[in-house]
DNA sequence: CATCAGGCCCTCA
DNA sequence: TGAGGGCCTGAT
C-alpha cells in the first residue's frame, strides 16, 4: 500500500481540535519532522462483496476495519497524506489494494467534507458580508469534522450539553474503549516508517444495541445517562438513524428533536456534524455573544432568535458560518476583550 | 467552598 | 411562549 496525497485547503488540526460533536479528536502523533499525524479506526461499508471475507466478527460482517492515518505539514495547508493498514487479524486476500485504498480514500473524503468548495466559500461570504472577514482570516482552512458514526454523533452530542469540550470527548473516547470494537495496531507499520513503534489499540464507537445495558454514569455522563438510554430506546424502537438521510431539513430536525436531550442546539449538532445538514446554524452561548455583537450592536439576543437570524441570512452556508463565527468568538480573543 | 462550563427539561405565569 | 430554576461532574 502506498500514501496518497490529496490536494484540498484544509487545516487539519484545528478541524480535529475544533470541538465539533461528531466525535472526539483522533489520536495524535506529532513527529519530529514537525508533521501532525492522525490515527483512527475506520468502518469500511462501502466495499462490494463484504461477505468474502470471512474472518470478520460476526458483529461486523458489514464492515471492514481498517486504521487510518492522515499528516499534514502545519505550514502547508494546501494538502495532506492518508495512510492505511489493516489488522492481522483481517489480513485479506479477498481484495485488492486498489478496491481498498478507493473506499479509504472515500470515507475520508466525507469526514472531513473536502467536496466542499471552501476558496468558493470564502471569497462569495466576504463579498456578501464583511462581518466575517476576521473569522475567515483567523479560521483559514478549518472544515467540517463529519460523523464516521452517526450513532456516535448523536450520543457524543447529547454528551455535550451543558458541559465542556474536554469533559465530553473525555466521556465519549472512555465508552469507546470499554465496550468498542477493539483493533490492536502497530504504528510503525506505515509505508513511511516515520513513528516509534507504539503499540495502541483503536476502537469503534459500541453499536446502538450494545450499549443499552451499559452503566455509562461510570464515563461521567452524569444526568445525561437517563437522556442517552431513552434516546437509545426510540432509536431502537421508533426512529431510523438511516432514515434522516433521506428527510428534508425541516423534518430532520423536528425527528431528532424527539429523542431525550436533544434540544434545539443539539439537534443542529447532530443534523451538522453527524449528516452534513449544512443549512444547520447550531446557536450556544458562544454563537449568541458573537452575533449578538456582530449583528445586533451588542444587544442581547435569544438562542431561537440566534438560530433564526443565522439560518436567514447564511442560507445554505449556515453550518460553515457557525464554524467559523464559534471557533472565532472562542479563541481569538475577541469576546474575552469585550467582557472587560 | 463557590462558581462555571458550547443546554435541556420542567414548571408556572 | 417565554422566563427561570435545577442539574452530574470536574476544573479552578
Amino acid at each position: 500500500m502506498s500514501k496518497l496525497k490529496f490536494n484540498s485547503l484544509i487545516n487539519l488540526k484545528l478541524t480535529q481540535e475544533s470541538g465539533q460533536t461528531s466525535q472526539a479528536p483522533w489520536f495524535c502523533i506529532d513527529d519530529d519532522k514537525g508533521f501532525s499525524n492522525y490515527y483512527e479506526l475506520l468502518f469500511l461499508n462501502n466495499l462490494n462483496n463484504l461477505d468474502k471475507l470471512d474472518n470478520l466478527d460476526s458483529d461486523n460482517l458489514n464492515n471492514l476495519p481498517v486504521l487510518a492515518k492522515v499528516s499534514q505539514n502545519p505550514n502547508d495547508l494546501s494538502c495532506f497524506e492518508l495512510d492505511y493498514q489493516l489488522s492481522d487479524f483481517e489480513c485479506n486476500d479477498s481484495y485488492s489494494d486498489k478496491e481498498i485504498t478507493a473506499a479509504v480514500r472515500d470515507e475520508i473524503s466525507k469526514i472531513f467534507n473536502l467536496d466542499f468548495d471552501l476558496e468558493n466559500f470564502y471569497k462569495n461570504l466576504i463579498d456578501e458580508d464583511d462581518k466575517l472577514a476576521d473569522s475567515i482570516d483567523f479560521c483559514n482552512g478549518l472544515r467540517l469534522f463529519i460523523a464516521r458514526d452517526k450513532f456516535e454523533c448523536i450520543i457524543s452530542s447529547i454528551c455535550s450539553a451543558n458541559n465542556s469540550i474536554t469533559r465530553w470527548t473525555k466521556s465519549t473516547s472512555q465508552i469507546k474503549s470499554n465496550w468498542g470494537f477493539n483493533r490492536e495496531f502497530i504504528l510503525n507499520n506505515f509505508s513511511n516508517n516515520s513513528n516509534p513503534g507504539i503499540t495502541k489499540s483503536f476502537y469503534g464507537f459500541p453499536k446502538l444495541s450494545e450499549l443499552a445495558d451499559k452503566d455509562l454514569k461510570s464515563c461521567g455522563v452524569g444526568y445525561r445517562e437517563d437522556y442517552m438510554k431513552k434516546s437509545e430506546d426510540l432509536l431502537l424502537n421508533e426512529i431510523d438513524i438511516d432514515e434522516i438521510d433521506n428527510m428534508s431539513y425541516d423534518e430532520a430536525f423536528e425527528t431528532i428533536s424527539k429523542l431525550p436531550g436533544v434540544g434545539p442546539k443539539v439537534a443542529d449538532c447532530i443534523l451538522l456534524y453527524g449528516y452534513g445538514f449544512m443549512e444547520a446554524f447550531p446557536s450556544d452561548v458562544w454563537i449568541k455573544r458573537i452575533v449578538s455583537y456582530l449583528y445586533f450592536d451588542g444587544k442581547e439576543i435569544s438562542a431561537k432568535k440566534t438560530r433564526d437570524f443565522g439560518m436567514e441570512h447564511f442560507g445554505e452556508n449556515a453550518g460553515y458560518a457557525q464554524l467559523y463565527l464559534f471557533h472565532y468568538a472562542r479563541k481569538s480573543g475577541l469576546m474575552d476583550k469585550l467582557k472587560k
